[in-house]
DNA sequence: ATGATGTCGATGCAATTGCATTCACCTTGG
DNA sequence: CCAAGGTGAATGCAATTGCATCGACATCAT
C-alpha cells in the first residue's frame, strides 16, 4: 500500500476544490435568479431528450449518478411542481415512465440562459479552447480510471 | 451573456462527474474500512497542523470551504467522538480554540493509509506525473478563475 | 406451473444540511 | 463611556440525504 506522491495530492485537492467552488457559483446563479437547483435541470434535460416515450427512473439514475432513493425523491419533487408526469409502464408492472410536461419544458428553458451564461463565464474567460479540451480529456480519464 | 461552447460543456460535465465518482470511491474506501468520513480527515489534519495553540473555527471553515453552521456542527460531532477539544479563546470572548486530542491524532493516522492508498490507486495508475501537474494547474486556475 | 431469486421503485427513520435567527462579544465613532 | 454596527459561534426548524427494508412484479430453473 503506497502513499501518494505530492502531485497526486495536489491534483486531488484541486479537483475537489474546483468542483465545489464552481458548483457553488452555478447553483448560486440559479438560486439568485429564483430558479430550481441544478439537479432539476439535469433531470429535466434527460427526460426531455427521452421524448414522448418517457424514460424509466432506473435509467435516469445511472445517467445522473444518483442513488435509487435519491432519484425517486427528486422525481417526486419535480412531479409535485408539475414539471414532469409519472405514468405506469406497460412493459414492466414494477416500473414507471417519466415524461416532461409543457411546464417542465418551459422551466428547463428558463434555466438555460442563467446556467449556460455562468458556465461560459467560469470557463471561457479563463481557458482557451485547447485548455478546455485538455481538461475534459484528463478528467474523463480520471473518471473512467482504474475500473474503467 | 452568451451560451457556452461545446468544449465548455464537456469540461464542466467531466469536472462534475470525475469529482463525484472519485469522491465516492474515496469515501467508499473509508467507510468500508469502518473509518470516519473524509470531512473528518480534512478537519483533523488542519487542526493537527495548527498545533498546541489550536485553531479558530472561523479560520477552519475557510480552509475547508464549509459554511459557518456546517463547521460548527462538524466540530460538534468530532468533539463528541473525543477527537478534538474545544477551549475558550482568551483573546476573543466570542470565539473558540479547537485542538486535536491524542485520540484525534490516532484517528487521523489510521485514516491516512486507506485514504492515501485510494488516491494513489485512482490517480497514479492512470496519470503520468506530467499529466497530474497539468491537471492540478488547470483546476487551480478554474477555481481561482473569474473572481480570483 | 411454481418456488427461488432478482430488479424496480417507495418509504420509515435517523443523520445531515440549509436557512434564518439569536446571543455574546468585539470595534468604532462620537 | 456609550450607542451602533460588525463578527464568531450556536441553534430551531424545515428540507434533503442515507440507510435499510418492503412490496410488487419479473425472470429463471426446475
Amino acid at each position: 500500500m503506497t502513499v501518494p506522491r505530492p502531485e497526486t495530492i495536489a491534483a486531488w485537492t484541486a479537483l475537489q476544490t474546483a468542483s465545489r467552488v464552481l458548483l457553488e457559483r452555478v447553483e448560486g446563479a440559479l438560486k439568485a435568479a429564483g430558479l430550481p437547483p441544478l439537479a432539476w435541470y439535469d433531470a429535466l434535460l434527460e427526460i426531455e431528450r427521452a421524448g414522448a416515450d418517457g424514460i424509466r427512473p432506473f435509467a435516469l439514475k445511472e445517467r445522473l449518478l444518483l442513488p435509487q432513493y435519491g432519484m425517486s425523491r427528486l422525481l417526486d419533487r419535480i412531479a409535485a411542481a408539475g414539471l414532469i408526469e409519472k405514468r405506469n409502464c406497460a412493459e414492466d408492472g414494477r416500473g414507471l415512465l417519466v415524461r416532461i410536461t409543457p411546464a417542465g419544458r418551459r422551466a428547463r428553458r428558463s434555466m438555460w440562459p442563467i446556467y449556460g451564461a455562468e458556465l461560459a463565464r467560469q470557463f471561457e474567460t479563463v481557458f482557451s479552447g485547447e485548455e478546455l479540451e485538455c481538461l475534459a480529456r484528463l478528467l474523463w480519464k480520471a473518471k473512467s480510471g482504474v475500473s474503467g
